[in-house]
DNA sequence: GTAAACAGCTTAAGCGGTTAACTTAATAGC
DNA sequence: GCTATTAAGTTAACCGCTTAAGCTGTTTAC
């Protein structure tokens, strides 16, 4: 079909070696033939075939991300600074979507393997053991958002929910916030149980009561239905914190159709500062894990695992930070106070 | 390293062009064969090496996808469902972001060459002509959105701005407004070029004066600053036409931020259907663009381009649909009221 | 009963690169 | 001046798969 390294090799009168030492910057090669092979690249606009190159040379240069959704929030800015990362290490990167379905999970880690990738960054809330092992079985690199077990092959990236948490809670205890209401995902998710768990820790720390903790699916419906059961609550909170900042929008959402005002009826907080918390209003308080950070830092973990020998798995930590906007005031005077539009 | 197969063969007791034939249902292999073939294959774990397919049969089934910014709202759902219809067609995807970076889409092309990808849907609002030409004289499909010329190996998928436009024109006169304010994007793309073009043509169909046009960038920044200088206007318009969701947002935010009630004091409407616009308050009134449909009519349009020998370009044709949700209403009573709190 | 047709396999030649091993010429060391 | 070293290339054997062509043995046609 196209131009090969031959056709190349034969217009600048040299083997095929050295245009691939060349191209590659490996062998030896003087300064003036490798002028006249690049400007024959060049003039002929000869571009190599990457499915060539990867098995040729056994090793490809080829990173895998999988997450669970790529429509939410979350992901589009972690994936791209992966995918910058990776560029900057040499890599490609083939993205997999599971939309959260197992099957799906199993399917990505074959293309993964399939495509003889050096390392995965597995994005996704939960992923079976046993796809773990197929992977770091194969001597493949992987890294965890999370989840996962730090071994060899196996690094992790861990965002400190406990800390972020703890800042919400903290932040709104300031404002006068006692009675909350915490609004997760389904708790068989490590993720998501950590991050309840840190708020059932920060609250007794405060000697305060946990309140009432609704079950949300990270998404914006979640949110929303969580928003009519807070409203259905014989005592509104003063306080609602979500899971995600997705979570938040929703149950923002379902109160002000209501008619309660946010922040001045109640306090809404969001998690992960996506662009999202910046666009609605009012604008967010929530928790910036640095997610730009995290997809870098994948791909830095996984270049490092797959670059040394014994390769042993590592622990990263992201810190959280409390972003204060405009979803938090102070508690409403009257404790217990229901504005008159809610049914 | 990994298992070849070869491995599979010798184990099965049958050659490796058995194995390949029954891997990929193209020989003649008796169904006994082919079980034990599977069950083999099954058993031992074996995957094969996607790069050695790809090259020993010239044709890769792979389609990539180009993309302006995975960040902006409006790309999640595309891709999804490129990815979705590409692999229902047996096709592996590709994806690359370029920023808005014209060097970025030189590499994002001689990536997909590189993949020898057999067609390439390109989703950015601007491609050099040089860079198409390099992809159809190669004989690989490209379908674009909305500028591409039609011809061979080349389609292209129009969306009816101007009906969109229209029905938004009308939903607004409607209303009673009669002031109203454009914000585009930068009217060199010609996307942006032909929205605002219908914008005006609406307008004067309905022989009303079109207006102040204030230039965004398609994000929620562009939004923001358009929303500032349309409060410093000296009368403020009863409704902001913004060529895309986020402009929108971030137009609403603006005013809201300066006591200007939306919709009340002023009607905003979107454009795109993305779901920020769901998710915001108050929820947009926007054009849906039936994004889902954007991705898969792209993975059929290059299927179908690769598939034929003459490979005759096609338009597509997508229609647009106003959604009235909340942030339009009637005109203010008083023209040119100008609240209280406005500086 | 023999030739033709066919089902069911195998053999082996690529696909387009990479890279270890080798050759040759130039340079350095003594 | 001769050998050892190195710089600059070349040759050719893979990498793991696909697939055209070939080879059996069995069935069908007449």
């Amino acid at each position: 079909m196209g131009l090969t390294i031959r056709d190349v090799a034969g217009q600048a009168g040299v083997s095929t070696a050295t245009v691939s030492h060349v191209l590659n910057n490996t062998g030896q090669v003087s300064p003036k033939t490798r002028r006249l092979v690049l400007s024959t690249v060049r003039r002929m606009g000869y571009l190599p075939n990457a499915h060539a190159r990867n098995l040729a040379s056994a090793r490809s240069r080829t990173l895998g991300m999988i997450v669970s959704d790529i429509e939410n929030p979350f992901f589009p800015e972690v994936i791209k600074s992966f995918e910058a990362r990776a560029r900057h290490h040499g890599y490609e990167v083939i993205l997999s979507d599971t939309s959260y379905d197992p099957r799906l999970m199993r399917r990505a880690t074959e293309r993964m393997l399939e495509h003889q990738v050096r390392g995965v960054a597995v994005m996704t809330s939960e992923f079976s053991p046993q796809l773990i092992r197929e992977i770091t079985g194969r001597r493949i690199a992987v890294t965890f958002l999370d989840l996962g077990p730090v071994r060899p092959y196996a690094s992790n990236i861990r965002i400190d929910y406990s800390s972020g948490i703890q800042q919400v809670v903290q932040h709104l205890y300031g404002l006068g916030h006692r009675r909350m209401v915490f609004v997760g995902g389904r708790p068989r998710l490590k993720s998501n149980l950590v991050r309840l768990q840190a708020y059932i820790a920060s609250m007794k720390a405060l000697e305060l009561d946990p309140g009432p903790v609704l079950e949300g699916n990270l998404r914006f419906e979640g949110g929303l239905a969580a928003g009519s059961k807070i409203l259905r609550l014989k005592l509104l909170p003063t306080a609602v914190v979500a899971v995600n900042d997705l979570t938040a929008v929703g149950v923002i959402k379902a109160l002000t159709h209501a008619g309660v005002r946010v922040p001045q009826d109640v306090s809404v907080t969001g998690f992960d500062k996506t662009h999202l918390a910046e666009y609605v209003t009012p604008a967010l308080t929530t928790v910036d894990i640095h997610r730009e950070l995290l997809g870098s830092m994948a791909a830095d973990a996984l270049h490092e695992l797959s670059s040394s020998t014994d390769a042993p798995g590592k622990e990263y930590l992201v810190s959280a930070e409390l972003v204060i906007r405009e979803s938090t005031g102070p508690a409403p005077a009257r404790t217990g106070h229901v504005p008159a539009e809610v049914k």
